[in-house]
DNA sequence: CAGGGTCCTCAGAGCCGTCTCAGAAGTTCC
DNA sequence: GGAACTTCTGAGACGGCTCTGAGGACCCTG
């Protein structure tokens, strides 16, 4: 396999890669199998080798094996709690960035000096856009891959996002977004020319426990086309019984 | 790697160098693994090269080994005080930096006799903002680093910031603030332009045993646009649902 | 041209995040 | 020992955000 030619399945970007070639490592670490297994299969998708523990001891064993460059930690395991396992973990990897998953009511099990180093948290429930973005930040301000040294700056045409400062220009005209609207955004950049279901942009965008229609989506697709296409040519498109794209104006 | 292009992960500033363009070294001694492990957490996030120890015997030992350009040294461990490992620690290396930490109600002029030295101390509980910016203090003061003898002016629009002399500006004009107004701007300032969520406040600007609710960031906001924005046009964001922003007025 | 399906948009209800005030408790300094 | 200051809690107000429901436009097909 060419190193180079390497990709990604869904979006044809070059696969995330250490400065050495081989891919990004991550381990996902949660006792819902169910949860675990959706991660997994998100990040996989995204180009990460991915492999997952149901525990703290097995999560410092496949550590020491994978040598991973991140962990999708959850707080709440049945054998140690969180800080244990990051202990551990920084022991078997220095470097290591952690995410940690949370329960949002779990206000007592205070989180803190979590993210005092690089580490993040994201709460439960959680949309899986949020987990890899997150998760590519860390990666970005650790400068562990290549292709994400370039900043954190997401280009489309005249659009542009900023992720750190959550800003969004279009020709060089501030846009406010309010969190959902930004993340689905985010999602549309990420996969520009390509038509995205409105299933597909559920499952992403938003939480895994949203019980609501589809609908929902058709909706924020309208308040972003009258944020960001609002008197411009339109970037954002419709594609009847397949989706949405978001294309640059000029081809 | 190209010395000059190293930078610190989170800033993106340049990385702490030595005048031989290593990472500036640091040994942190305290004997409650989880503060070591926040501690050293977060001075690798700014640049430092990190070890740990326990206890003033294994102090020692790392220190010979690593010969660290700095120690942040808790004054009560186990097996020495933290004056007897002072004397160990300027036998091994006797240009090293100590940050003392100690308890508030410690006897204070045996502290002082220490810091006599030029060395600093810091009280139990401490906020890490105020460890690395002590430290930081400390390297400056000792002409260690290049990138720090610039002097200790932080500057974001008109609004600068003097660390040495606890004064802030804005546009010329003197604004008083408390210790944690204070140091909860200073962090906003070493993060311009950056999203920062309000567990990542509380994490760096409040002590690590504070238990209380993220509410007393928005309250300590509100004091401080009341100073600092106060009738001019305003450089403290809120990004609802991320967290806050402090933005230069001028894009 | 009728009819069904898909999509767009508006209006509104409820919820949640944020701001601010007032006051209690603790601290520092004279 | 008192006054001024600082820090934090609680409560209420406000406004923005998210989602539901409904009406209507558009498109395709029969």
């Amino acid at each position: 396999m060419l190193e180079g030619a390497m990709t990604t399945p869904r979006t044809g970007r070059p696969a995330l890669a250490r400065p050495d070639g081989t891919p990004l490592r991550v381990l996902v670490v949660d006792d819902d199998p169910d949860l675990a297994e959706v991660l997994s299969g998100a990040l996989r998708y995204e180009g990460w080798q991915v492999r997952t523990a149901g525990d703290g001891a097995a999560a410092v064993t496949e550590a020491r094996d994978l040598m991973p460059d991140a962990v999708v930690l959850d707080v709440m395991l049945p054998d140690t709690d969180g800080f244990g396992v990051l202990r551990s973990l920084h022991t078997v990897k220095p470097d290591v960035c952690v995410l940690f998953l949370t329960a949002r009511d779990a206000v007592e099990d205070r989180i803190a000096g979590i993210t005092a180093g690089g580490d993040d948290y994201v709460t439960k429930p959680f949309s899986l856009e949020e987990v890899v973005a997150r998760l590519r930040g860390l990666l970005r301000r650790a400068g562990m891959a290549r292709q994400l040294e370039e900043g954190p700056r997401l280009c489309v045409g005249d659009l542009v996002m900023d992720e750190e400062a959550r800003e969004v220009t279009r020709s060089g005209e501030l846009i406010e977004l309010s969190p959902t609207e930004f993340e689905l955004l985010r999602f549309l950049m990420r996969n520009p020319r390509r038509v995205l279901s409105k299933a597909q942009i559920l499952d992403r965008v938003w939480s895994y426990d949203f019980g609501g229609q589809a609908h929902v989506v058709e909706l924020y697709i309208s308040y972003l086309r009258k944020k960001v296409d609002a008197g411009r040519y339109p970037m954002i498109h419709t594609v009847r019984g397949a989706g949405y794209v978001l294309k640059p104006v000029a081809r």
